[in-house]
DNA sequence: ACTTGTTTTTTGATTGTTCAAAACGCGAAT
DNA sequence: ATTCGCGTTTTGAACAATCAAAAAACAAGT
């Protein structure tokens, strides 16, 4: 059994976080949606997930679709690591932004041996997450999953710290970084308004931020701690 | 026309390593020494060098070899950029063993961007060499190479400093690495014999290392220069 | 020139990944 | 229940890279 290549990896990461993106985990991911997320054509998704059932990484079931066998979700969390241990690394150490580190991660994280992911993940004191928030899964492949509200479903006025964006799209993020809307920051949501789709948001002593709720969505937020 | 794949990369490379180890540089590199490097059939190389001709990055003389075009050379000379800036940023950042960041590199070299190998490179200061004393191409393709002697046609007795090591085989590596015989090291030869397949070299102020004449040629050296 | 031996090329087949388009299955609406 | 439409699967074909083995070319040596 030969190592997975680049395309089983991106299959099962796809597939995981497509799995993750419902909130029933462990309901099957419909081959549409799989091969969108993938850009092939639905029947090149059908041939590969059939490949993968055969090698017991995913339980298929045919006109039903897709979800991860342990093996599968294991060897998903692995890529997820690396590719996530990699973002870092890139921020921290080569001093890159957050926005550019996606596609860099995308391709490297096919490439990197287990030996220097390990390496970057002491040299980063084993962090928990990746620049956009992402959780790492330790080497062993379990991960800590938090659930967190938005800035569309937490309270009015309250301080609350930016933890994660769940979009990597680059210009997205180079927006939200000109606005220093990056993990950690604190902040309050002043007021919503659903006719106008609009989200007021007010940072620590920044100016008041005026977003549409598709990206307010994406943005997720805890309880700000008590200042030390 | 689509980016150079890893394999058309890898041909490149092999090419030009086998070029330049042969003396006269612009020779045709023999098929059959081609597949061996690359580690395939002979018929395999065939099918591939004729398509990389085809793209004009090489010149293919049927049954005679294959010699890189001005453009394969570029092409070659980036991929040996990458490489030999990745070995040097693993030894240095990540503080990897110079005996283990060939394997590394060898992947990591087709998935790195221009725009992170420059990174690196700026933040490595622009350097000159790899760890292995292997010259690192500019940006631009270009790179200043240099012929050196060897432990086997250095003077006998005079201070040299070993500039190059040209096997990247991990045990040989280590082996170097256990005697301190890496670039940069000040050392002497104190004598050959043929006969017994003997090279004697003594370092600075370490003891004397009695290696073959197979291994000694793979040590390329400067004259010493005058102490600072 | 002929035979021998090595190197190179050709041919035919295989594997992995993909697409286009035809065929199929399944739930919803009549 | 029959039909409609959508999503899914099948089929046939393509491309890149590879191997095994047969065929061809070349370099020598008598």
């Amino acid at each position: 059994m030969p190592l997975p290549s680049s395309t089983v990896e991106n299959y099962l990461k796809t597939i995981y976080k497509a799995q993750a993106a419902q909130r029933d985990r462990g309901r099957l991911v419909p081959m549409g949606h799989l091969a969108q997320a993938l850009a092939v054509v639905p029947g090149t998704a059908t041939t590969m997930v059939k490949a993968l059932a055969e090698s017991g990484l995913v339980h298929y079931e045919p006109y039903a679709g897709v979800r991860l066998t342990p093996a599968g979700e294991k060897l998903a969390a692995l890529v997820l690591r690396r590719h996530r241990l990699i973002e870092l690394f890139l921020v921290k150490v080569l001093g890159m932004s957050w926005a550019e580190v996606h596609d860099e991660a995308e391709r490297l994280e096919h490439a990197a041996s287990d030996k220097l992911i390990d390496r970057v993940d002491d040299m980063l004191g084993r962090p928990a997450t990746d620049p956009h928030g992402d959780p790492i899964p330790d080497s062993s492949g379990s991960m800590v999953v938090r659930d967190y509200q938005t800035l569309l479903t937490c309270p009015l006025g309250t301080p609350v710290v930016l933890t994660r964006v769940t979009d990597q799209d680059a210009a997205f993020l180079r927006f939200l970084e000109g606005n220093s809307l990056k993990p950690g920051q604190q902040l309050r949501v002043e007021a919503r308004d659903d006719a106008a789709d609009q989200v007021v948001v007010r940072g620590k002593r920044d100016a008041k931020i005026t977003i549409g709720m598709r990206a307010a969505a994406k943005l997720q937020v805890a309880p700000a701690e008590p200042e030390g």
